[in-house]
DNA sequence: ATATTGTGTAAAATATACTTTACATTATGT
DNA sequence: ACATAATGTAAAGTATATTTTACACAATAT
């Protein structure tokens, strides 16, 4: 599972720590999932998603191995 | 979480276990996420969603207690 | 009436997401 | 140069998703 979270924090210029406190969940799930180390459930995908006023499917991609 | 899996399938006139199927897991937990017994991975939430042809946000609601 | 298909459920096992605490490194501001 | 903010990482623990096996019951078809 791939994602923009990267860029599109970068458009909202907020830290992982800050995304972190609105979806509530810590600054290092918030850093592992943007650095693909696991992919989110989907209520934290749904959330990230919604801060970043975008669908889910604008903001995380399935691969092929997923 | 809230979904519609129960009307997706009625529109597209398959089983869960053919859901199951097509999204690669058990019957068992298309019905457990189906009856909102627990809530899917973003993985899984966005292939249901793809088999339908909908968005996840279609497909799935948030809910405050989320 | 009987076979078959679809659905609900349950317990135990495994896999994965998420937290907590803590430290190291990189970037940015003054 | 120094302080501070932001990011990367790691290990151990807890919570939750998913599988496996198995059974019960309801609906549908023959």
């Amino acid at each position: 599972m791939k994602n923009n979270i990267r860029v599109e924090r970068a458009i909202l210029n907020i830290s992982q720590a800050e995304l972190a406190e609105r979806v509530q969940v810590t600054r290092q799930t918030i850093n592992a999932i943007e650095l693909g180390k696991y992919s989110p459930s989907a209520v934290l995908a749904m959330k990230i998603a919604r801060v970043f006023g975008k669908k889910v499917e604008e903001v995380f991609e399935l691969e092929d191995t997923d």
